[in-house]
DNA sequence: CGTAGTGTTGAGTCAAGTCAATGGTTGTGG
DNA sequence: CCACAACCATTGACTTGACTCAACACTACG
């Protein structure tokens, strides 16, 4: 049973960053690569501990988070497939946060010394593992914003408007919508917002039409009104080749 | 007068994240450079605009941020002298948040183009930025979980560890603190509070002896007790060797 | 078919925000 | 050097968005 190179989408994303060439592209398809399913929950990475290999999602979802010492929890980014997950810490000693698995899914496991010897060799490589980490790192700013200075409901209608137009890009989104399964409480790790809070402010967005729901599924019968009341502006995610032809802003 | 290279004390940074060769370093201290003194709230990079320099902070402060639509501000990161202003963008199209000085201070102007042509012929060099950047994103994670899940005294106290410590690796640091002057408005936008919660929040830590003010200058009388109240862990600073011999853990 | 996790809802509380007034500081131009 | 203007810090009184606590329903799964 030969599939698709494990890395095969990973390195379309990367590919869409900078042009690799073709030795660039072998170089990636060449690297020591372990594929391994993996259930929901499953830590990927352990804040403290030194980081050895970089796994890159092949499917499934996964979250970072940080937590406080009282127990708190921060979730602080979600993986969607063809993200890597620990390339923001290629070159660190430890991780300072958690990763783990929000969904079964698989993974393709890399040598984090093999990573830094193909970029080190392969100055385009460099260039796509630092675009992949910059992009990354604009989400995290505009979480950042989201979280310090928008009041409940605009957070969340924040949130799935991102995630909306994220799961759009990669084919992944339920007809006007998107399907990662999360609890309550988790979206308000992300938002910052209790569990219970979150139930109410999902139930207002509803109430007035703005989403829907049935079961995990989130529905966005119509995208712009909600980035209306998100404020939502794309500028952020930095996209910077319309993956399909349509014209979603 | 010819007095240090402007880059001199970046340079030395990039050295300490991987070590550079001779030719390495003649590469960095060869780049065009232009140097500036700008006043307090010089904008230097402007949200939505294409970058086409980088500057390094040779001097002052800078804070980043990003605004939503009603005007509301959030501190992104603070930029202390031998920090790169613009690696964050180096490979995208446009900014996609602001930066400005919050201080007057020098900075270096250096060509994205000649970064990034030197980035792609000596891959330490590459390295050494996606350390530069890496770095800050981590500092970016942990304010996302200062603001989200830290009540307002601990949240300020977080905020006052980091800059005391960071302060104190540059030696920068006023004894037991540091000078950063910042209004109790910035400091509000840093943390997702308004001023006058800024104020109390304090004159709170100020009556329990955790905290001396004067003028702009903030005083740590007892670190450690700070970040006790703090539950602050420097991990996430990635400290990569102590620049000094001090033990400030 | 019980158990544990999750969603939903109500009632009451509290941390942080809003509004507003008063002083203090800084800088600038006459 | 003074006077004004603009900005900033401080404080009190009041409001509110979000949290807490608690009960109950629903679902998934061994």
């Amino acid at each position: 049973m030969t599939g698709p190179h494990p890395l095969a989408a990973w390195l379309e994303r990367l590919d869409s960053f900078v042009r690799l060439s073709g030795s660039d592209k072998a170089a990636i398809l060449d690297l020591p690569v372990h594929v391994g399913a993996r259930p929901a929950h499953h830590r990927i990475v352990r804040e403290g501990q030194p980081i050895e290999t970089c796994a890159v999602l092949m499917s499934g979802y996964a979250i970072r988070y940080k937590r406080t010492m009282n127990g708190a929890r921060s979730i602080i980014g979600v993986l969607l497939p063809a993200d890597a997950v620990d390339l923001q810490h290629l070159y660190l000693k430890c991780a300072d946060h958690d990763v783990e698995m929000l969904t079964p899914g698989r993974l393709a496991l890399l040598d984090h010394r093999d990573l830094r010897a193909v970029a080190a060799e392969r100055p385009a490589i460099a260039t796509a593992f630092s675009i992949h980490n910059q992009l990354e790192t604009a989400i995290l700013r505009e979480w950042l914003l989201n979280v310090s200075r928008r009041p409940a409901r605009q957070r969340m209608a924040h949130l799935i408007c991102e995630l909306a137009l994220r799961c759009d890009r990669l084919g992944l989104g339920v007809e006007g919508g998107f399907d990662i399964p999360c609890t309550q409480q988790q979206l308000g790790d992300a938002l910052g917002l209790t569990s219970v809070h979150v139930n109410r402010t999902l139930r207002g967005l509803e109430d007035d039409g703005l989403v829907e729901r049935e079961q995990h599924v989130i529905r966005v019968p119509d995208w712009s009104m909600l980035a209306r009341v998100a404020e939502f502006n794309a500028v952020y995610l930095h996209m910077l080749q319309p993956r399909s032809t349509d014209e979603k802003r």
